[in-house]
DNA sequence: CTGTATCCGAAATGATACTG
DNA sequence: CAGTATCATTTCGGATACAG
C-alpha cells in the first residue's frame, strides 16, 4: 500500500467504491456503497433518510412499543397516511415489529426489532442533537439571510 | 415525582413536551422537541433528514473540504441543482463553509464548520450501519414480500 | 468550473370518505 | 381502532439553456 492510498484509507470510509461502482472484484463479498447511485445499499439508505421513517425509530426507542395511535399522537403532524406507508417499510425491512391483537376493537402494537433497535440507537443521538443545536442553526440563518439582503 | 413519571422519564427523551407544545413554561430556557409539530427543532430535523444532505455531511467528513464537482463525482446521482440547494442549506444553517478562491476558472471548496463536523460524526456511523445491515434488510424484504404474495 | 433560471413531468403528501 | 382508497395539491427533481 503506498503512502497516498494509506493516507486516502485513513480519511475514511471506502473511497475505491465511490469513484464509480461496477467492478469491485477485490473481495467475494462486494462491497456496498451508499455513495454509490446503484448500489443496494444506497436505496435502503434513501429509504431511511426520511422525517418520518426517523421519526417513528425514534419514538419507538424512546417511548417503547406504541399503539397506531400513540405513534400518531406522539410525533406531530403525521398524516395516517404516511404514518401507515412508513410503518410498512420499515416492517418490511426487518426494523419494525407489528403485532394484532385480534380483540374489538382492535389493537395493533409496534415495536422495534433488533435491527430497527440498532438504528434507533444511532438515530436517537441525531435527534437530540438537532434539540440541543437548533438555535445555533437558527442564528447562523439569520446572519446567512442578512448576508444575503442587501440586493 | 411519581413512580408513573419516573418510568416515563427513564424510557428517554422528553414526554411532556411530546404531548403537545405551547405552555412549556417551566424553565426560561424553552424546551426544544422534535416530536412537536411547531417546534423549530422539527423544522431542522426535517431538513438535515433528506438523502443528499446526510451524503453530503458523510462525505465531506470522510473525504475532507472538496470542491463542487468533486463532490459532485463522489456522490453518485446528484445533480447540479440538487448538490448546489443542499449546500446551500447547510451552509445557511452555519454547518458548512464554502469559500471561493478567485482564480480562473474559479475554485469553489466546501468543508465543514465545527456544527457540521459535530453532526457528521453522529451521521457518518448511519452510513456505515446501512452498508453493514442492508443485505439483512433485504433479505427480510425477501420474506416479507413472499409472504405478501399468497393473494 | 460553478453556478443560476426556467420548464415540466414524476413523486410525495394532505384531506377526505369509506371499511373491517 | 386501524387502516385503505381516491383525489387534489404541492414539492421534488431532472433536463436544458444561459452566465460570471
Amino acid at each position: 500500500m503506498t503512502t497516498e492510498e494509506t493516507a486516502r484509507a485513513a480519511i475514511g470510509w471506502h473511497q475505491e467504491a465511490q469513484q464509480e461502482q461496477g467492478q469491485e472484484q477485490e473481495q467475494e463479498e462486494l462491497e456496498l456503497n451508499v455513495f454509490a447511485q446503484l448500489c443496494p445499499s444506497r436505496e435502503m439508505f434513501a429509504e431511511l433518510a426520511d422525517k418520518w421513517s426517523l421519526l417513528i425509530l425514534m419514538s419507538l426507542a424512546a417511548c417503547g412499543p406504541q399503539r397506531f395511535s400513540e405513534l400518531q399522537r406522539g410525533i406531530g403532524g403525521v398524516s395516517r397516511k404516511m404514518l401507515t406507508q412508513s410503518l410498512r417499510t420499515l416492517e418490511r425491512d426487518g426494523l419494525v415489529q407489528r403485532t394484532v391483537y385480534p380483540e374489538t376493537p382492535p389493537r395493533v402494537v409496534y415495536d422495534l426489532l433488533p435491527l430497527g433497535r440498532e438504528l434507533a440507537e444511532l438515530v436517537s443521538p441525531l435527534g437530540r442533537w438537532t434539540e440541543q443545536r437548533a438555535r445555533q442553526m437558527l442564528a447562523a440563518r439569520e446572519v446567512f439571510d442578512a448576508a444575503h439582503t442587501e440586493a
